[in-house]
DNA sequence: TGGGAATAGTTAATATATATACTATATTCC
DNA sequence: GGAATATAGTATATATATTAACTATTCCCA
């Protein structure tokens, strides 16, 4: 074993990209990202939340929201509305686009992450994903910072 | 459960991405990042090999390795040369500045990677370590390109 | 031996992520 | 009411990653 391979945080950062890769491989004939259609996703549950609250779901902090709003904004799957109530908060809402966007690739992540996961067996995966989320909030405990995010 | 945290994709990524913020936190005094620290830690066990075999070790293609190699040269970590045997190959030297950072960052590296993973037992630390693997190798036959890397 | 295919690396354009600093607005609390 | 503080979002710069296209060199083999 190479001393790269010794360090677990290299082999989950390496297990994650690939992973994200497939996605959006997968993902990419329907014009969207995985990172935007997790945006999506979010929207579905709560259409109109705030850049900010959408971050802390997806941990990306304030400037890359920015970028990524600017970006969904451009290709039609959501929209900028400033809140009345607060007028610092603009909230995200999907677009008619945005909707069948996100209808149509719920079934192909579920289908990639299935067929990613695949190899393991139902109690394996189920250990995983517990261990993924004890050493992440380990991890995060460490990582802080100013903006409640990442 | 949010339908985020279904996709195991997206936790994979995001306790990666918390591993790796971590890692490079506690690397930012030594001026290097853990993906910096990687190709140290590839030149210590094979001085001088090219940028496309250090790519394939990391998993970074050839954009990203000449981009790398261009800020880990600024910063006087390596050296390039050309091979003699085959010009198009550039081999990538460590310089002295390049093998004390090396030697000073492998302990922070293994004993922040240590604490990541503190919360695991030792059981299953190891089927973490397998598991994320087996979905590598499962993800990576998916989404091999042309540049054989990532 | 000569020409096409493969390989190493770079460049350029774009997407993404991170840190810092800034503006505008809201909250707190004296 | 007004000053200190916190929060939402943006701008800017830089680092990083991805894709496509390009140059230079080497390999392969008919």
């Amino acid at each position: 074993m190479s001393s790269l391979e010794k360090c677990t945080g290299f082999l989950t950062v390496r297990t994650g990209r690939s992973m994200k890769k497939a996605l959006d491989i997968n993902l990419t004939e329907n014009g969207v990202t995985s990172t935007q259609q997790h945006v999506l996703s979010v929207l579905g549950d709560e259409d109109g939340i705030s850049l900010s609250a959408i971050g802390r779901r997806i941990f990306l902090d304030k400037p890359a929201m920015t970028g990524l709003a600017d970006r969904m904004e451009k290709d039609g799957l959501v929209e900028r509305k400033r809140s009345p109530e607060d007028r610092r908060v603009i909230q995200l809402l999907l677009t008619e686009k945005g909707r069948k966007v996100l209808k149509k690739c719920e079934n192909i992540v579920n289908e990639t992450d299935e067929q990613l996961v695949s190899v393991l067996s139902g109690d394996e995966l189920k250990s995983f994903r517990e261990m993924l989320v004890k050493i992440w909030k380990n991890a995060k405990s460490n990582t802080n910072n100013e903006n409640g995010n990442e």
